[in-house]
DNA sequence: AGAAAAGTAGACAGATCTGTATAATTGTTG
DNA sequence: CAACAATTATACAGATCTGTCTACTTTTCT
């Protein structure tokens, strides 16, 4: 089901169980994620990943590099529940978009969900200078997700295919923006009718 | 057509004729807005806004007040906006909603585009604490802007106004995200005619 | 066992940021 | 004109942040 990457371990071993590298980058993951990239110092991320500052910079020879690398470790984790979202292969293609949805509910509805990671870096980084190892990550993230909503509206028979596939990522972004403000995913659910009247009109 | 407040002066008249107050929140309002609020420092705000340091701090009192204000600002600025962007009372409600899409499009195409400030202003505090003053402005904003656009749809014939206007919400908030990541505002025009087939099917 | 690699603890330099204090100057108003 | 309010320029306290450095200890591998 998912793909076999540099993140296995550290997606199913436990934290104390984890590298120094890879204790550090899940540290960073939660903490960026939470409360923002900015706002999150290189003290406290040493301090939480059982690390020594020596060890951290070992690792990591800046802050910016950190913050790309968590970029790299968020686009897997997206990538990751996409596939498994979707479901698998056999599932007609209108419908595992609308269990996109479904599953996207769940998610924003979670007391682990605090917004898309990609949306709060463009806000924090996009109009900075000298940072480009970031932005590019940010940029990678939106041309995959575009590559694999694209490939599943294809899969349908739609005749607008690239059309189709912009309409239903930006209910899935305006999802995330408005489940984050209300602090309440159900939006998701009429979101999720919304692109089933986009791909039964656009066959 | 628009509605008059304390901002107009700020509108209208030029930078080297607004009071210091206005200077300081023109300045705050155009750097926080383009470069992120934490990457902007009272020191650079002080300097460009043409004042001393205690002026500052007589007329805000902490750079959070400032924050604040500045999202007040930009709430004024987004309702003027909305207002001028649908048109008035005479046009159909399902017009008016559709040509909101038009002028988005405009301004998100403009080279003075940065993306929203109130999805940029949840990432960067939307876990922080002690910010309550900054939290409620943002909510007021998405409070607002459900209400303008509901009370839109409602005067449309459709049976499920607060639906469409979720999903009419959505499409322009996910155009936002997609057209400052794309630095591209071409998908607005697809989510006007989606946001035309869920005016459509509604009723 | 012994060498090389990796890690620990923590001090510290240098930059930067918010907010306060001082002292002199300018503008406004009764 | 006299008194009061607002503004300027700038120094600085105190906190915080990134990244370096020193000196010591543990782990790993051959």
């Amino acid at each position: 089901m998912s793909i076999s990457n540099e993140y296995d371990t550290l997606k199913n071993k436990p934290f104390n169980e984890l590298s120094a590298r890879h204790r550090i980058l899940k540290t960073a993951s939660d903490l960026f994620y939470r409360f923002g990239i900015q706002a999150v110092g290189i003290d406290r991320i040493i301090e939480e990943s059982d690390v020594s500052k020596r060890t951290f910079y070992n690792h990591f020879n800046s802050k910016n590099i950190l913050i790309s690398e968590y970029f790299k470790y968020r686009r897997s984790l997206w990538t990751s529940f996409l596939i498994e979202a979707t479901g698998d292969e056999n599932i007609a293609p209108d419908q595992r978009i609308l269990n996109l949805f479904d599953e996207l509910e769940k998610f924003m509805g979670s007391s682990e969900f605090f917004g898309c990671p990609f949306q709060k870096g463009m806000a924090e980084f996009g109009q900075a200078d000298n940072i480009e190892i970031i932005k590019d990550q940010i940029d990678l993230h939106y041309e995959s997700v575009f590559n694999f909503i694209h490939d599943l509206v294809k899969k349908t028979s739609t005749k607008k295919a690239k059309k189709v596939t912009e309409a239903i990522i930006s209910l899935i972004e305006g999802s995330v923006v408005l489940s984050y403000a209300n602090r309440d995913a159900k939006i998701v659910k009429t979101n999720k009718e919304a692109a089933r009247l986009i791909l039964m009109h656009s066959k």
